[in-house]
DNA sequence: CAAATTACGTCAATGGTGCTGACCTATCTT
DNA sequence: AAGATAGGTCAGCACCATTGACGTAATTTG
């Protein structure tokens, strides 16, 4: 091709985009067939939702999500450790840092040393860290309570089911559910 | 009280904190109770896990979660305006503008004036951009169909209900559904 | 006991994603 | 001609995550 000078796309360009990778898709892709949407959306739109009702209550307290995560696991299991908390958050050491210094210094958190191994930093939550870690968890069980409001307990072993096996890849997510007794098939 | 000059807690204080409200908490929230920690902790897991399969992808591209976001969505329905994509998204003009100029700039989007309407500036993917969205939505599925594998047509109803209830507060969403038909009991 | 390791803290820099407010053009409507 | 609408953009800010490097105190190990 001789005119290539006078179009956008010159021979030689630093972008190694083809003209038919270019090229323009009209079709939408569907819902379900090969690949199922489904599920990706409703999921999508549904953890939007869930996360949107601890959200704005924790504006109120000039606190984000990361705060939420770490406010709902100091008081679901008082007295872990900085290193079990990184474990299961799956966030590195200096990201937690921050959030944390601040759920300490406005009292939602205290540390003690561990009893037998003084260099830990043991997390219990205070009585106001508490109250705030209900109002959170409250607000959210409540759409989840109304969710499942026409839900059997015989419908709802697999949508737990479900969720476990979303959530089973790692470790340390394996081990909260064990420890902690997430399940249905035996408690309910 | 005299010697308060001495305490760490002065009577008149900028922190109000009180005594009690600093007490040490040491019981754990229990996993059900008043208060069902079962679905809250599953979900946070599960989507995380969800979430992250796409990450790793997009990392390869430089690109993040609302990168995917756009990609998805302008995929799922070529032809949109920016307008639709805000509701969907519920961002603001300013959040979505830096994403989607390197979605543009890069080659994976494309707009075109509207037929009707020339200020409309509908968004189309490329064949690029048709590509990634197909590779994450696959990466996707893989966890989802492995998670439902066990699942029965008959247990996949409660699952994608209780998804849809969790998700539906918003119109956007409900519409979603309803157009592209986002449901198992009619369709399956 | 000295050395290595572990548990944790912190400083500095960076990136991604969201926000508000302000101001701009182009186009459509009235 | 005036106003409303669709969209773009600039500047600044907040939050949450990252990596890398360095420091301290306590425990473990040779």
């Amino acid at each position: 091709m001789v005119l290539t000078y006078l179009m956008d796309t010159p021979a030689v360009r630093s972008d190694p985009t083809s003209d038919e990778e270019r090229a323009i898709v009209r079709e939408a892709l569907p819902t379900h067939g090969s690949l199922d949407f489904r599920v990706i959306e409703l999921f999508f739109f549904a953890y939007r939702e869930f996360t949107g009702d601890a959200d704005s209550i924790l504006l109120r307290y000039g606190f984000g999500r990361a705060h939420h995560r770490v406010l709902h696991f100091v008081n679901r299991d008082p007295g872990l450790t900085i290193a079990e908390l990184l474990d299961i958050l799956q966030i590195t050491k200096q990201s937690l840092s921050r959030v944390l210094r601040q759920l300490l210094d406005e009292n939602f958190i205290c540390q003690v040393p561990g009893d037998e191994d003084r260099r830990q930093r043991r997390l219990y939550p205070t009585e106001k860290g508490r109250a705030l870690t209900v109002e959170l968890s409250e607000a959210q069980n409540r759409r989840i309570e109304a969710a499942l409001a026409k839900t059997s307990d015989e419908d709802m072993r697999p949508i737990a089911a479900f969720l476990k096996a979303m959530a089973s890849d790692r470790a340390s997510a394996r081990e909260w559910f064990a420890r902690k007794d997430i399940s249905w098939s035996d408690s309910e």
